[in-house]
DNA sequence: CGACTGACGGTGC
DNA sequence: TGCACCGCCAGTC
């Protein structure tokens, strides 16, 4: 079911606190190179509840493209602050100044 | 079975 | 340096 997930699982966990990472970043330390689709379908799979840090996943844009139809547009941005990363908003689309990449 | 779309990335202009 | 188009993997129509 998850089993081709399962990488992109696990390379999310090692994420650590205050830092984010890209779909290409995450999907290249999942084995997976330029599946950055499926990088964003397997947490588009991921539930809620989940304990992995799903908000620290953003595009190498520095945009928060995520639209989780479970969680409300805002939550990742507060998730994100709380861990001491700025949140810019922009247009009704949320950014994030000086990302550090978690390579 | 074939084509389009999608939480993206990289290269080209 | 910024914007646009093409390419990749999986899922859905």
């Amino acid at each position: 079911m998850n089993s081709t997930y399962q990488p992109i699982y696990d390379a999310l966990a090692e994420v650590p606190y205050g830092m984010v990472i890209s779909y290409g970043g995450l999907a290249k330390k999942a084995g997976l190179f330029r599946g950055a689709r499926m990088v964003g379908w397997a947490l588009s799979q991921l539930p809620a509840g989940s304990l992995l840090p799903w908000h620290r996943v953003i595009n190498h844009k520095g945009m928060l493209s995520i639209v989780n139809p479970h969680v409300h547009a805002g939550h990742q941005k507060e998730l994100l602050e709380a861990e001491g990363v700025r949140i810019i908003e922009k247009d009704g689309t949320f950014w994030v100044e000086n990302p550090p990449w978690f390579s």
